[in-house]
DNA sequence: GCCTCGGAAGTC
DNA sequence: CTGGGACTTCCGAGGC
């Protein structure tokens, strides 16, 4: 039955299969349909292939040296080579072959004895389903017209007929076109390569399941377990309890029944992915079949010969790999986008829902868990149903999904890739897709030693202590982006040879390194940034459109769009710095920030040889004093008064300033935009350290860098530090050194709630199967504070997952190492630690006391009445 | 007690 | 299998 409509692509897979003694490949595609039900496409008629050169040759003088001859002894090689033109390679026009190969499963054996023999081999480590994707132009949206194999309870009612519903029938029509079996999903389709085409990006209604294990800590068995599914916007809560067996069970038939797409839950990949695992094959006793039904949650049939993909599992501890669903951690998602102070799920959802007490109270003590689940299982099993929907609520709240989907449409990838996958993958997807339509050969990624020389990175501008009035900030539009559009930057048009040189190149400042100009080739790279930049244009035009039409949900989709774009740009400079990246070269990173260099530091010579004074500048920014008289206030006055003219008039100065500048310094390829208007700003004399009073385009207190945005600070610390910045911008210095005073005071007098002094940093760690024990020996020294506390949380029978950020309170800082105590009142309410109130009293001096310095208040200014101290000295 | 150094984390 | 560099701060250790 024949059948089209519009997918997007959650994740995909090949298999090889055989028919009538001729191998083929057939790939999968998990995707979820526009109108909201599951489709596995089966696409035939692709091959895989790679690419050879002979190296000794070039496009004028063809002296080979090898001979294709040769290759006939390479069995797995399908049909003959294929000549297939001239293309670049490493600065060179060299021709090239096409060799297909029978089975994906042979590519790498092939590529290595082909390199052996003295080929160069191109496009030979490119997944087959990128390769769809790359070959058919596609990107996670699709149209397709397929024929329906197979179509299960939740399909649509026009699609079944009497065929297609009997599972006999269906089963050996997915195998005639290479499925192997029945997958769970609501659909099987058929179809070949030329049936799929592009579709405009949708926001796909996803399928999400959410869930949580409680477990002993004696034992380490899992004693109840809760699921939550989201469909529709619908939600669906499951518990489950009993024996472990029986809930493992019930998990994976409920998760191979409601088919979801994503699997989510706070800190999943740490714990609860990890203890399934385990728990299932101590459960399985090594019979496959029964592992399968304990935790065969892979979207393949449940037949022994899909064992392998059936079980989550994870390469090297990296991401887990469900195959055709994506794991997405909560915990994750929330640590990415938050950075929030401490990580637990009870301190995110305070940080998210401040006012709902339902979502953060806290009714079971998880360290004392064999205890709570004897005594009172039925709260037990509330409070891990909760924490399945407090994950939703947290993916919800931070768009995590559809900023995922977005970024697979504007990277044109499967939105697994999108979700786990890293930078060069994106990049990957553009660079090559447009490579392989310019006769650009795909070279490999590179292996081999990491370390190299570093290249020089931005430039910061020396920063005097002190109060500045008045300053204009501006801002490079897309700086690397630009820089490598308008110089060309690219491996394609790197000049290798000196018999290549031309008088039209574009040569970098600092290392002369030369490229060939625009004018004679574009450089892929370029070409590529130049569209994302115009295509970020059009998502934010048609998100103003949008919005002036209220049509919110075109609007919201475009706001995800331009926001994915801007991601992917600024993720081609890192790709194209590092060492491993397949069209890369050390020049290319040095250029870009060379010129990066040069045109920042050029602009602030000029200002500066007009006499302007600029007070700081970092990689992309340019901070300059504003011509406003000395006499305007810097803090806003009051409505009516004469001062609140003056300040009108200096902030139109600073604008008018802004604009100027910004307008004549600006060339091609280096926009330079008016960003902020500061009417005071202020650092102590530290770079990346400073603090600015802005007032346009929006009034608001800018902080960069100092202890207010750090998590290793504490609570206390932050919120002093930030009262004192606005005193101190609104030239209220003495009020802020009272302040402060009065702050030391009170810790030392321990009136401070001892939440307000939790220091936090992330730990290390790994876990040491051998001796069955966590192991911190990365460190090399192993009494940090961080480590002793992560320690303690283990010792006390809490969770601890590398990396996590563990907060800790300081006992007593005159022993060495210094004593501390794990925070966890957020987590079982237990008492909070006495702490050490010299030691917080210090921190908070010094930190403010950096601070007050650059105002140059002598000690005698700071005396402090009758005990006749000053705010260091105590 | 003061200083310096290196390791580590964090931020831009 | 793998984005990068510049810069600041905190802490422990060791020397004197």
């Amino acid at each position: 039955m024949s059948w089209q409509e519009e997918l997007c692509i959650i994740s995909g897979d090949n298999r090889s299969w055989e028919q009538n003694n001729i191998s083929k490949t057939v790939i999968e595609l998990w995707c979820r349909s526009k109108s909201g039900h599951s489709v596995l496409l089966l696409v035939n008629g692709l091959r895989p292939y790679l690419e050879i050169f002979d190296p000794n040759t070039n496009s004028d003088s063809i002296k080979p040296t090898l001979s294709l001859d040769k290759l006939d002894e390479i069995k797995e090689l399908h049909g003959q080579p294929e000549r297939i033109g001239n293309k670049l390679f490493e600065g060179e026009m060299k021709p090239f072959w096409r060799l297909y190969i029978k089975d994906t499963r042979y590519v790498r054996n092939v590529r290595e004895r082909l390199m052996k023999i003295g080929w160069g081999v191109t496009s030979a480590d490119i997944l087959f389903v990128q390769r769809l994707l790359l070959d058919c132009d596609l990107g996670p949206h699709i149209k397709v017209k397929g024929n329906i194999l197979w179509a299960g309870d939740r399909a649509p009612e026009n699609a079944k007929n009497n065929d297609n519903t009997d599972t006999k029938i269906a089963e050996s029509k997915i195998k005639d076109v290479g499925g192997t079996g029945i997958y769970p999903l609501d659909m099987i389709v058929s179809c070949e390569y030329q049936d799929l085409e592009r579709a405009k990006p949708f926001a796909t209604p996803f399928v999400i399941f959410s869930f949580d294990l409680e477990t002993s800590i004696a034992t380490n068995e899992i004693l109840c377990a809760a699921a939550v599914i989201e469909r529709n916007k619908e939600r669906t809560e499951y518990r489950f309890r009993g024996n472990e067996n029986s809930i493992l069970e019930g998990l994976t038939k409920l998760i191979r029944h409601e088919d979801p797409d994503i699997i989510t839950g706070y800190n999943i990949d740490n714990f609860d992915l990890p203890r399934m695992d385990e728990r299932a094959k101590v459960l399985a006793r090594k019979n496959k079949m029964t592992e399968v039904s304990l935790n065969g949650w892979g979207r393949v049939p449940a037949i022994e010969s899909e064992y392998k993909r059936l079980l989550p599992s994870r390469k090297q501890n990296r991401v887990w790999r469900i195959p055709g669903r994506i794991p997405l951690d909560a915990w994750w998602q929330a640590r990415q986008t938050l950075r929030p102070q401490r990580e637990s799920l009870r301190y995110v959802s305070q940080l998210l829902w401040p006012n709902n007490e339902e979502m953060h109270k806290l009714d079971i003590d998880s360290s004392q868990m064999d205890k709570e689940w004897a005594d009172r299982p039925d709260e037990v099993m509330e409070y891990c149903v909760r924490d399945t929907i407090i994950p939703i609520d947290i993916l919800n709240q931070l768009q995590s999904i559809g900023r995922k989907e977005a970024l697979a449409s504007v990277a044109m990838t499967t939105v697994d890739i999108a979700a786990t996958a890293t930078t060069s993958w994106w990049i990957d997807s553009l660079v090559i897709r447009l490579a392989d339509r310019s006769n650009i050969a795909i070279p490999m990624t590179k292996s081999g030693p990491r370390r190299r020389n570093q290249i020089a990175g931005g430039y910061v501008h020396e920063v005097e202590a002190g109060m500045r009035p008045w300053i204009t900030v501006l801002d490079f539009k897309s700086m690397y982006p630009s820089i490598m559009i308008s110089n060309n930057i690219c491996s394609t048009t790197l000049v290798r040879n000196d018999n290549e040189i031309s008088k039209s190149d574009n040569i970098s400042p600092v290392t002369g390194t030369r490229y060939i100009s625009n004018e004679i080739r574009k450089g892929l790279v370029p070409q590529l940034l130049n569209h994302l930049m115009t295509s970020r244009d059009a998502h934010k035009i048609a998100f103003n459109k949008a919005k002036i039409t209220g049509n919110e949900e075109q609007a919201f989709l475009q706001d995800q769009l331009q926001y994915a774009v801007k991601i992917l740009m600024n993720s081609f400079y890192g790709v194209f710095a590092s060492s491993f990246y397949r069209f890369t070269d050390p020049k290319l990173g040095a250029s870009i920030t060379e010129w990066a260099r040069y045109n920042i530091k050029e602009i602030i010579r000029q200002l500066e040889e007009e006499g302007r004074d600029v007070v700081y500048s970092d990689t992309d920014s340019i901070f300059v004093r504003s011509p406003v008289d000395l006499a305007a206030p810097t803090s806003k006055p009051e409505v009516g008064t004469d001062e609140l003219k003056k300040w009108e008039v200096a902030k139109q100065t600073t604008l008018d300033f802004g604009e100027e500048l910004a307008l004549r310094f600006s060339k091609e390829g280096a926009e330079l935009e008016f960003e902020t208007a500061l009417s005071a700003f202020f650092s102590h004399g530290a770079k990346k350290r400073y603090v600015g009073r802005v007032i346009w385009p929006r009034e608001e207190l800018l902080i960069r860098g100092y202890e207010v945005r750090r998590t290793d600070s504490f609570e206390l610390l932050r919120d002093t530090m930030k009262t004192m910045f606005e005193l101190i911008l609104d030239n209220e210095s003495k009020k802020s050194v009272d302040m402060t005073k009065r702050i030391i005071d009170e810790v030392k007098a321990k009136k401070i709630n001892p939440s307000k002094l939790v220091i936090s940093r992330s730990c290390k760690g790994r876990w040491d199967s051998k001796k069955n024990q966590w192991s911190f020996d990365m460190y090399t020294n192993e009494n940090l504070p961080y480590i002793r506390a992560a320690k303690e949380r283990i010792r006390r029978g809490l969770s601890f997952t590398p990396g996590m950020k563990v907060g800790y309170i300081v006992t007593d800082a005159k022993s060495s190492p210094m004593d501390v105590e794990p925070w966890l009142v957020d987590e079982i309410g237990a008492d909070p630690p006495d702490y050490d109130s010299q030691y917080y009293a210090a921190r908070l001096a010094k930190a403010l006391g950096r601070i007050t310095e650059a105002f140059n208040w002598s000690e005698n200014e700071l005396l402090s009445g009758s005990r006749q101290q000053t705010l260091f000295d105590f």
